[in-house]
DNA sequence: CCGCAGTACTTTGAAATGTCAATTGATGTG
DNA sequence: CACATCAATTGACATTTCAAAGTACTGCGG
């Protein structure tokens, strides 16, 4: 995506990580509590499980989010995901869209809205 | 995306505007100062013309940026992209991903670096 | 006047990305 | 045992973004 540009600036690669489809929606499930895939994915509102892994696995590379996979005693595990300190303090980024959706968003129209 | 779900939460709906390719870059840069077109791309690092206008037209939907099309005096038109004060409140999200990523990003590794 | 550079886009087709539906394999419930 | 749930994986399909080229117009140098 050619960063050179701007020499690296850390806002941009920031930005990068940020604008990936579903990972704010994913923070801000995980703001709220650590959660399983399934929860998760149903907590975001509609992410399928190919996209959500994918995202999930990127954020673990990131160091945003953790996965510890609790094996209740045999092969089967219920993978619980959970925001990292780094991730913790993505709440101000939340925070900072919130508060601007408020005063700003409350009566746009939606381009995604259900025409029928 | 089925936005039911939350019964309509204005936080879901700036995370569908904010997430998209481009859009928080091109509020960065209109942050810095009006622009046109092309000064505008280059500005934003990379984003081919035709996602450019698209995103701008969409913003522009959404009441975030104004487009002011300077006639010099015949058909020729220099488009000036600026904030609208809305636009212009995003500086808040933008400052939040700053701090975050100052702190949290710095030396993070990036998967799409150059892996050959 | 002619060509080159710059303005703002639009068009094209291909590549990257995201989504869907079905499926897997394990486990617990009725 | 059939069925639902969990955490994914797979492959087809749809959407999005891409780079490059083209359009139409102006201003400048030669």
């Amino acid at each position: 995506m050619s960063t050179a540009h701007t020499g690296f600036c850390p806002v941009y690669r920031a930005i990068g990580v940020l604008q990936e489809k579903w990972v704010l929606h994913i923070v801000r499930a995980l703001l709220d509590g650590e959660k399983g895939f399934n929860e998760l994915a149903r907590a975001v509102g509609g992410c399928n499980s190919a996209t959500l892994t994918q995202r999930l696995e990127h954020l673990e590379a990131l160091a945003l989010i953790a996965k510890r996979t609790e094996d209740t005693q045999g092969k089967l595990a219920r993978s619980v995901y959970s925001l990292t300190p780094a991730g913790r303090e993505l709440q101000g980024v939340i925070d900072a869209i919130g508060t601007w959706a408020r005063e700003h968003l409350s009566e746009t129209p939606v381009e995604g809205a259900p025409t029928a």
